[in-house]
DNA sequence: ATAATAAAGGATAGTTTTGCCCTTATTTAT
DNA sequence: ATAAATAAGGGCAAAACTATCCTTTATTAT
């Protein structure tokens, strides 16, 4: 569905919501050992959604590490994948085939169409907070800890 | 969704199903043409899905080319994604976790369930032959031509 | 100030996917 | 029989994705 690129920044953005804040910033090594991802690829990835698309905060040295603040917690697992540049998997047509529209359907596409739907209502009108604070609520985990 | 081979395999073998028969088989070179694909590509995986999963049907020489017999066309969609090695997309955690189950649910599992439960029904409930015929069916369209 | 810590960033390597080319094998038509 | 047509198949190149390593920069604690 994902690449393992995002499969990634989901886990760990969802991993430091839950675990994580501005006074208890969590370490690349305690993340990428928690979410079961490779180290290096991971903090790639966290560097990107900090830097360039202010997801996720970080602070060096010392006691750095990264959190979300609570406006980020708010927003929409969307943005994830949009930082991650995956948007289109929720426009693209099963087939990819480009010309694809409501005028011009593919062979899948009426079938596709509420399906389509559920997963955008699904990625945009949930917020990170919302899939971390599952994780609090027994049952669910995410991580290896 | 997708990889472009897979996607090439479905525009493929539906535009096949639709235009080609025992008696007018269909070359790479129309077929690429038409579902806008690369054509050694495509031929290499129209090579697969005869030679080893014996879902198209092909013949060597004058007049040869790729056909679905009858039967052929009643496989559901599915068929085409096993084949081609992507059965796993329609049970894989869409966080990419291993240990994610009904017992161990990440913290989209339960969101994606019903989700997950309509793409398979789409998938192996609809057959070749029902997505080849809603192209005949005037608006819906897979080609170029 | 200095040393230690932790993220940022650059370079590079490995792997998979995608795409192309050329030769071989098979079938048909003459 | 021979030639032509067409899929089969091998090999390779390009691109994208995944992963690792090492150096640099910023921050904190002493």
């Amino acid at each position: 569905m994902f690449t393992k690129a995002t499969e990634y920044a989901l886990r760990a953005t969802i991993y430091i919501a839950q675990k994580g804040s501005e006074v208890a910033k969590l370490g690349i090594d305690e993340i990428a050992v928690a979410i079961d991802s490779p180290r290096s690829f991971t903090a790639k990835i966290l560097q990107l959604l900090s830097r360039d698309n202010h997801i996720i905060s970080s602070v060096r040295g010392p006691n750095g590490g990264f959190y979300l603040t609570e406006k980020a917690k708010s927003l929409p697992i969307s943005c994830i994948i949009q930082a991650m540049g995956e948007e289109e998997m929720l426009e693209k047509c099963v087939l990819g085939l480009k010309q694809c529209s409501e005028t011009q359907p593919c062979p899948m596409h009426l079938q596709f169409k509420p399906i389509r739907k559920q997963l955008k209502d699904m990625f945009s009108n949930k917020t990170i907070r919302e899939f971390a604070a599952e994780i609090k609520d027994g049952v669910i985990f995410i991580c290896n800890r």
